[in-house]
DNA sequence: TCGATTATGTTGACACATAAACAATCTATG
DNA sequence: CATAGATTGTTTATGTGTCAACATAATCGA
């Protein structure tokens, strides 16, 4: 008995201190918005449709935003309420919309990106270009490595 | 007219990329613990709650959590109902309840931990110690500035 | 061309999160 | 002591997200 089960090693904290600063970080998203109404995924709906002068299908948007399809319905349908978007018919396919940009969604958008521009400069205060982009990859690393850990444990059944 | 309004700083990308980081962490913890039919928050409940013999109150536990006071009654009824927690009376306050493991929310919690220390050093790979703890504090400093800059926006009619 | 498969969007059931409003209770100050 | 204010937990409304099941429509292979 009392083998060494359960010891921490030497990463525990670090990963919980991980999860923790992406939870805040997330959530700081969240609360910037929250000034125009909008979530974060909106907010990156609007980003992605602005270069997107034909739009996109509500699959493209599940697809570019990692969300399911179910989830964009009542995304769009909440921000096409206020206006900001609309759903045109897809020529040659009639299961799918082209969601487009509103000319008030646009202006909501340039609105907000200056504020986001300001803010993105002040996160990284004292760091350098090199430093977070070098910050930026370590994440990148780690949010795969996360993604495959997560995923092997729904796979046991495998052939 | 056309004066540099709207110009990405150099941060931009990086900005774009953490958060993406930050959501890709955070839907990678939830995929892990999902073989447990666990939410990372019912989790981190599990994982406070062990160290207290005593229990929480439910308004410790949403300090704790940093999530708001009633979402923390729906999380506790449905622990609850799965028998790993259990609401006691606090002597001497008729309003909170102590919320305690029960031994068999113990039990999950000490069959998740192994997988979960296991976890933590995959994810951390081939990165030291050193530089776990330092991208962990610039995290830390970067999640600190965002809230700061999240909460200025919605104080703009401050005395 | 027919039939199976795949793709698209919606719905319903559920979980998780916030915020506001409420009742019950505790606490501190006069 | 009395009462005004703070704290605790719940409820209701709303938004965000998943998943499974469904109807419709497109596509591809035999």
């Amino acid at each position: 008995m009392s083998v060494n089960w359960n010891l921490p090693g030497p990463h525990y904290q670090a990963t919980l201190g991980l999860l923790r600063a992406a939870e805040a970080l997330w959530e700081g998203s969240r609360v910037f918005f929250d000034r125009w109404k909008l979530s974060p995924s909106q907010f990156n709906i609007l980003n992605l449709l602005v270069g997107e002068p034909n739009g996109m299908s509500q699959a493209e948007l599940s697809r570019q935003l990692i969300m399911h399809r179910s989830n964009v319905t009542g995304l769009v349908d909440r921000m096409e309420k206020r206006k900001l978007l609309q759903r045109k018919e897809t020529p040659g396919d009639r299961r799918a919309y082209r969601v487009t940009l509103t000319e008030r969604g646009r202006r909501l958008l340039n609105e907000i990106l200056p504020h986001y521009h300001q803010a993105a400069e002040e996160i990284w205060g004292g760091i350098s270009v090199g430093q977070a982009n070098q910050i930026e990859a370590t994440l990148d690393k780690l949010s795969k490595t996360v993604a495959q850990i997560a995923q092997r444990g729904t796979q046991e059944d495998m052939i």
